[in-house]
RNA sequence: CGGGGUAUAGCGCAGCCCGGUAGCGCGCGUCGUUCGGGACGACGAGGUCGUCGGUUCAAAUCCGGCUACCCCGACCA
């Protein structure tokens, strides 16, 4: 084996960074925690962005872009969302490099130390919203409904690949309405597009809920979320969508005259994913033969392995193949006809499992004698012979039943890892022998989670948006409490 | 940012304790035999030992600074 991965029950977080690093998805840069996106990595990615921004598109929004850079002063116009992100912050202090006359090399020029230092964004919202003041007048400039695809930069101690790091790619939303209730409709609509794609794209199964005090965006009213859960039992915030009220539009000045004349603060939203995402998808669905993909977002959905002896069974091969590769692509379906000599067909058939192409197709002299093809699916390692004549049918229909197949094995994993508790010492056991998500009363204070992340780890993820109702008592205060809440150890 | 570990050929590692001019496996190149689950043989190429400095006749090896990565904490999408 050229390429061991680490088992998953051998050692959870070295089987990820294996994978990420093996599979080619990406790799860690000179930069220290900041990562290089490979090309099959950033295929899958590309794949996600067009999707969503297709996604984005029917809903009514428009693409823009805004700088890389933000001035200090913008920053500290809203308080709460300073505070949050005060301390992870890159900032530029100088425009001007000079060569280094007494140790040679170079250094930062003293002299070109800039007026006012710059921010490098963590988000967006200050800059967009000092942008808007300009753009909003009246209730017919409303609403604004912008997306950016940008990069951002958080300075973040401990970084993993995709996961959590320095510098990811996201993209953003930004919404100015003139109502509160359509601002909030907003924010759930955007919520639900997440779902939509993590479910029906991803195929990961995601709760949606509204997030407490302590877990809420810096600057927001509420923060809602979808929250999924991985294969080691940690649950993956895997996207947000905020309602901001109008501490923006205050912070900023952003106001509109209405109907009736009178001038009013706008109100907002901001949504995002990154490409956390991709950390979701390798850890949901992967096995230890390697990644496990989606069809909807496979780089390669079929690939196809010649088994030959000699060049004229390779030509026979290939010239039956042709045929296929066009009749698939006119499906459009994405195919790869290997036909590289210098590698053995075992050795391909472990790289494209590594690499979670979800169809591989292989054919042989004896297959050209039959007019078969050996047909196996990267879900379930199954293989099957099928006639050659017909299959790209098969073929189509098999794509759609591995993306079902997927989901549903991810559903099924999360709810035999939802649980509910009763008692503390029925929630202790549940998350430190368990893990998965357990649904638990709760009292509604920041106290309370505070303990119980501080005793146990775990967070609330979210309080569900369909959730039972139901009287019960807090299991840390034994307080009363009129629902439970989604607890879990969080990545 | 605190504690621990690591850095030697493209990759994975040995050598370091006890200083004397670098080795193994995989991969790579050529040729031949192979090809239905990570083939085999022969020959060959490839390393200023992370980086900067110190000790020494001599440093991969001893000492110090820096950088990156991994693991464990605190912070976070």
């Amino acid at each position: 084996m050229a390429k061991e991965l680490t088992q998953r029950s051998e050692n959870y977080s070295q089987w990820y960074q294996d994978l990420v690093i093996k599979a080619d998805l990406a790799e860690n840069s000179a930069v220290r925690g900041c990562m290089v996106i490979k090309p099959y990595g950033y295929a899958i990615w590309e794949k996600m962005q067009a999707e969503l921004d297709r996604m984005f598109k029917e809903t009514g929004h428009q693409n823009a872009y805004f700088p890389l850079f933000i001035p200090k002063s913008f920053f500290s116009r809203e308080a709460d969302h300073v505070e949050g992100f005060a301390k992870e912050c890159a900032v530029v202090t100088h425009y001007r490099l000079k060569n280094d006359e007494q140790n040679g090399g170079i250094v930062v020029d003293p002299d070109a130390k800039l007026e006012e230092e710059l921010i490098i964004r963590p988000t967006s919202e200050t800059i967009i919203w000092n942008t808007y003041r300009n753009w909003i007048h009246s209730h017919r400039d409303l609403p604004l409904l912008i997306n950016q695809w940008a990069n951002v930069v958080r300075w973040e101690m401990r970084t993993r690949l995709f996961l959590r790091t320095a510098e990811f790619l996201w993209q953003e939303g930004h919404t100015a309405h003139a109502t509160r209730e359509e601002a909030i409709e907003e924010t759930i609509k955007m919520l639900g597009v997440y779902s939509d794609f993590a479910e029906n794209f991803m195929a990961i199964p995601v709760i949606k809920g509204v997030k407490t005090e302590n877990e809420r965006f810096a600057g927001a009213v509420d923060t809602y979320s979808i929250e999924a859960l991985m294969q080691d039992g940690k649950a993956l915030q895997s996207g947000t969508s905020h309602f901001l009220g109008q501490n923006f539009a205050k912070a900023f000045d952003v106001k509109f005259t209405g109907k009736e004349g009178r001038e009013e603060y706008v109100w907002s939203t901001s949504w995002g994913v990154s490409t956390r995402l991709m950390g979701a998808l390798v850890m949901a669905h992967s096995d230890d033969n390697g990644l496990v993909l989606p069809p909807k977002l496979a780089p390669i959905q079929v690939v196809i392995v010649p088994i030959y002896k000699k060049t004229e069974q390779l030509e026979k091969i290939s010239e039956r193949v042709s045929s296929l590769v066009s009749d698939l692509k006119a499906k459009g379906i994405s195919v790869k006809f290997d036909d590289n000599d210098n590698k053995k067909p075992g050795w391909k058939f472990a790289e494209y499992e590594l690499k979670g192409v979800p169809v591989r197709l292989a054919i042989g002299p004896r297959d050209i004698e039959n007019g078969t093809v050996e047909i196996s699916r990267r879900d379930t390692l199954q293989k099957e012979i099928i006639p050659i004549d017909g299959c790209v049918e098969y073929i189509e229909n098999l794509l759609t039943e591995i993306q079902k197949g997927i989901y549903r094995k991810a559903l099924d994993f999360r709810t035999e890892n939802t649980r509910s508790a009763d008692s503390w010492d029925e929630f202790k056991d549940l998350i430190q022998n368990k893990g998965g998500f357990v649904l638990a009363h709760w009292d509604g204070t920041s106290e309370t989670e505070n303990k119980i992340k501080e005793e146990t780890k775990a967070t609330i993820r979210c309080i569900p948006l369909v959730n039972i109702q139901e009287q019960g008592k807090c299991i840390y205060t034994g307080k009363p409490s009129k629902q439970r809440v989604l607890f879990a150890v969080a990545y």
